[in-house]
DNA sequence: CGACAAGTTGAAAAGCATCAAAGTAGGTGG
DNA sequence: CCACCTACTTTGATGCTTTTCAACTTGTCG
């Protein structure tokens, strides 16, 4: 039997059966983390990577003026710290906004991934690529887009990743972030956030219930939004085929 | 003799020689491109990364209102447009803000390396995440400081990343970028860069030259600039140990 | 020398922040 | 079951940073 990976890995490319095993074996005893707790802080020596099985967690960078910017919303599936790999003290904040299970690789142990499935690395290496991506584009939001515009393009992308982790149907999206943390996420005052959801629902783009909110018209959020639509790889021919696909062919 | 390469690998660990020679064959001829010139469009097929071993770069998001967010500035040895190797179409611009040379490497030869080059493979994924704190960092300036601020933030890092490359000496900043191009890094416009140098040069914190600018106060920039220092990685170990590591032993 | 890109400066307007206060919902203990 | 507490949301008034528009200056290269 195939054991699960709580990775959404399987994305782009298809594992093998023996790549799925070693990188299951590589997760650690869960760690459940309540709500507002610290997964990791800024500052803190870096000897382990995360895999959120549970809940939703943000990726904050903190200024020494006490201001905080999320940069990353986490949920399910996603890899939590990775980033800061490459520095000795951890970049980011690892802070749970609700209740939160993740499993802790050792670092070690994800390193032996690169020489022991070559496949899995290389799924590890473009979920790495995708989290660039979406830095870029909420960059280029907050960099060049005003409040309503940037809100829009937010939306559209969390509605887009619960798809993916199947947490999503329809426009409906359940979500347990405060408007400050979306005044964090998109560099704006939660004020302002108010006044922006206020100004989309009023416009018949979004609808507000309580504890969620509606996509009433995606496509006119995603036009306001402009960017992009982005299409993730699947199988790319560029990439020499699974054992698996080997034997059925 | 060990082939030179032009990717700034070995910033993180240093590769064995093996290594060193599958990479340097994955390397194409080299392409030059003249100022101005696109090495690759938003929209493109990808298939191909680039390493860039002369000149200046841009990675650039153009918006549908036709406005542009350079999310990325490269030097000599980056790799270019890895993050749209998660994509179908190329997510970034790839803008040769100076005349620059580039070598395409193709992504069936780069894929290769996951197998052939693992500890390469660890590299290039470190430095990913490199990449990833670059963003990170820019998204938290963008987002939550002043233009005083993101300006000595960019300065800073510019900076440093020049030294590594080993094209800074002291303070001394030699560089093609207009106010325009610091416009779109910073989420600014042209007119606002210009009045926010004269502010930074009149404190006395930089001096403007012909092509350059000299950080007449490092200290102060930093701290005006607010981000914690990044210190990299350096033959982390978690790593298991290089055959060469391992021959000395 | 002439043309075109880049830098500089001023004045006015827009968008968002800031400050302050009132309203709402969910949770806890008595 | 209610009263209270706390955290979050909402709304208004004011001010500041940055944008916008426009003109002018400087520099560069054929």
């Amino acid at each position: 039997m195939t054991p699960t990976i709580p990775v959404r890995l399987s994305e782009f490319i298809d594992l093998p059966e023996e790549d799925r095993d070693i990188l299951s074996r590589t997760l650690g005893t869960p760690r459940r983390v309540p709500k507002l707790g610290l997964i990791r802080q800024q500052g803190d020596p870096v000897d382990h990577v995360f895999i959120l099985t549970e809940g939703w967690v943000a990726s904050c960078v903190d200024l020494r003026d006490g201001q905080r910017q999320i940069v990353k919303l986490h949920i399910q599936g996603d890899v939590l710290g990775a980033p800061s790999m490459a520095l000795t003290q951890a970049a980011e904040t690892l802070l749970a906004i609700t209740a939160a299970t993740v499993r802790p690789i050792a670092l070690r142990d994800f390193a032996r991934l690169f020489f022991d499935a070559p496949r899995a690395a290389v799924a590890l290496f473009l979920s790495a690529q995708q989290e660039r991506v979406f830095l870029m584009d909420r960059i280029t939001t907050i960099g060049r887009q005003s409040a309503l515009r940037r809100l829009a393009s937010f939306l559209i992308h969390v509605q887009e990743r619960l798809k993916v982790a199947g947490m999503a149907r329809d426009g409906r999206i359940e979500w347990p972030l405060t408007q400050q943390h979306l005044a964090d996420l998109l560099g704006l005052t939660s004020v302002h956030v108010n006044r922006t959801l206020s100004a989309l629902e009023k416009q018949g783009l979004i609808q507000r219930t309580g504890h969620g909110i509606i996509l009433k018209d995606v496509e006119a959020l995603r036009n306001l939004g402009g960017l992009p639509a982005r299409q993730w790889i699947c199988e790319p021919e560029w990439l020499p085929p699974s054992p698996r696909d080997l034997k059925q062919a």
